[in-house]
DNA sequence: CCTACTGGACCAACGACAGTA
DNA sequence: GTACTGTCGTTGGTCCAGTAG
């Protein structure tokens, strides 16, 4: 400042180029006309070779690139979605990203998501509520997502809501009740629920202690009337339902309070495997043998379940796979509308392990 | 279109008009100028509203809001950031985002980003070469990110590379070696590791079996290097040192491979709690009781270690703390640089649980 | 001089249409 | 006419004067 008023104080013209400089001083990026300047050719050519259109001589081309290269210029993503008016963005509106599943769905949409050449813009809510999502939604919207992919766990985020909050952005809903919305892509939950039930009666077991997730979620819902449903067909009733919040923690609780009450039970099933290793503990804590005096399952199939003690039998759901299938389902929805499928399903499977045995082998709790 | 050529064939500025029509087809979307001509004021009035800037008159507000619903207005965060010369976005390059740990680390960072009003921008790698490295900043600038973060676990990533790759924003690296940027952000794995080894020395082991992560990354490397420096303060040497993958498996085969050479040892460190499940699994497959023949140490404490047969010691480092800390140390950069910390570390904690024990109750390997 | 509002320039790119050789 | 290259208008906003009361 003290500087510059050295000399006699300058007229209007200069007096508004000093204005101009300052305001760019808060960020000076090189533009396209930088480099169309420093390669001698119009700002137009440069924006041909960025985006590789034929028409322009080779010889001009890389007179571009090496300028690009000189002046260290990034052509900005955000001047090229405004003026092509769309961007390569997808959005995801997350629930529950700190548990295992989720959090690993997120990642491999994320990778899915980049595979087919666009951005991810994430927004997780605390709850599903319709405030929340609407305003996940909203934050989505204004940053132009070319569509959205919503986890929706939970019951109460329900049909009519989701949909009618962006009629006119293709979403896919995942991991949620088919009717939710126009396009779902889920695991059936249920049949994998049946799974779990059918291989533990195939043992001869009749004494079922049940410890779903959270009931507000979908998947714990449906693990659980799949798991009622084939207890029913042999007309069994389980000797306790229980409800926890998908860690060890809870279902080492759920069981310790099953053991309290004297419930029977020769069988467990858990709503995943992280609860299952909760429940693997709390019977070993008390002398209770696994499979021998108890069966567990559980549900998942993560990658530690093989080592747990003993080596867990459970229901197998390829979260890679379901966001993968997610993610094309949106990017079909948008690419080509008319090939978009409407729901796709994930089939679980069932992997026996250790922690499964014919029932009356041992002591029962 | 058969409908519209029911009338005369327009003439020439009719035409024009079509053509325009056309173009907007693409994405129509309502702007500032559609609500502030439905609100009869000026489109920056509109804006001011928007922004909420004071010198709007209470009544022209509303006015204004109430055009804003009815045309389900939503303000476009790119044409905002192009005329503000900046984005609210901050770059995260990640690596080996599908383990436990990054994933968790990248969950925090979007919480805690948005907290702090930021968007995340996300970018994953393959490998930490300095090729991708540069190709994932590249995308980063070109979206204009105001800084970065970056995962750079490998010691390959090392120094210079990162630092030069983006002179010019704001990087802050995070749970590396505090050497390889400006801005460091890390847990100290160091005496983590010096911990583990200290806790079994005071239990009177001198029989030390070692698995580490792969170590190539620094945590992996660091956390070694911070049990063998206890190792020699005692003037022990381990019996054997093995590397392993970080997971389950690894820390299975890996125990097994200690097993089958009939290596002597009676305490196990284990690069983390997965692959200490691992080896917890291999060691009572052999009827080798934990504590009772082995003590076994892991690393981390994950919300599933204390269910582990038997729960295990462990060392604990908080990944949210650490993903927020990385997350303020950024912010800072950007908003208050004067008030920027260099080398920001978090001291992790051991967590005795009962998979270690005074050495010399039972069998040994 | 403050309050409330308006108009014009600008951001960094793209697209259509000309213009040049 | 074909192969390039440049000009102009546009995108959806923000910012900086300027103006009327």
């Amino acid at each position: 400042m003290t500087v510059l008023s050295l000399g006699p104080p300058p007229i209007s013209e200069p007096l508004a180029r000093t204005q101009v400089d300052m305001h760019k001083l808060r960020a000076k990026s090189t533009t396209i006309n930088d480099v169309a300047q420093h390669a001698g050719v119009s700002y137009q050519t440069v924006s041909r070779v960025i985006n590789d259109h034929p028409s322009v001589a080779q010889e001009t081309r890389s007179r571009v690139h090496r300028a690009i290269r000189q002046l260290d210029y990034h052509p900005s993503a955000v001047a090229r979605s405004l003026a092509q008016k769309q961007s390569t963005t997808l959005g995801v509106v997350s629930y529950g990203i700190f548990h295992a599943g989720p959090a690993q769905m997120l990642a491999r949409l994320e990778s899915a998501a980049s595979e087919r050449g666009y951005d991810l813009a994430h927004v997780n809510v605390g709850t599903l509520s319709h405030t929340q999502l609407e305003q996940a939604i909203q934050k989505l919207r204004r940053q132009r997502v070319q569509g959205i992919i919503v986890f929706a766990p939970l019951l109460e985020a329900g049909a009519e809501p989701l949909e009618t909050l962006c009629p006119d952005l293709p979403m896919v809903i995942t991991d949620a009740e088919p009717r939710v919305g126009r396009f779902v892509s889920a695991v059936d939950q249920f049949t994998g629920g049946r799974l779990a039930a059918q291989h533990l009666i195939g043992l001869g077991h009749t004494e079922f202690a049940l410890v779903s997730g959270p009931l507000s979620w979908y998947a714990a819902l449906i693990r659980q009337q799949g798991w009622l449903s084939v207890l029913e067909q042999h007309k069994l009733t389980p000797q306790a339902t229980l409800q926890a919040d998908w860690t060890a923690r809870g279902g080492y609780q759920a069981v310790c309070e099953l053991l309290e009450r004297h419930t029977p039970f020769s069988a467990l099933l858990m709503g995943n495997d992280q609860m299952a290793l909760g429940a693997l503990w709390a019977l070993e804590q008390r002398g209770l043998s696994v499979p021998g005096a108890v069966s567990v399952v559980g549900f998942d199939d993560l990658p530690e379940s093989p080592y747990y003690s003993p080596p867990l039998t459970t229901v197998r759901q390829d979260f890679a796979q379901l966001a993968q299938q997610s993610l094309d389902q949106l990017v079909a929805c948008i690419e080509t509308p008319e090939r978009a499928q409407q729901l796709t399903m994930l089939l679980p499977s069932l992997v026996v392990r250790s922690s499964t045995a014919p029932v009356g082998r041992g002591t029962r709790p």
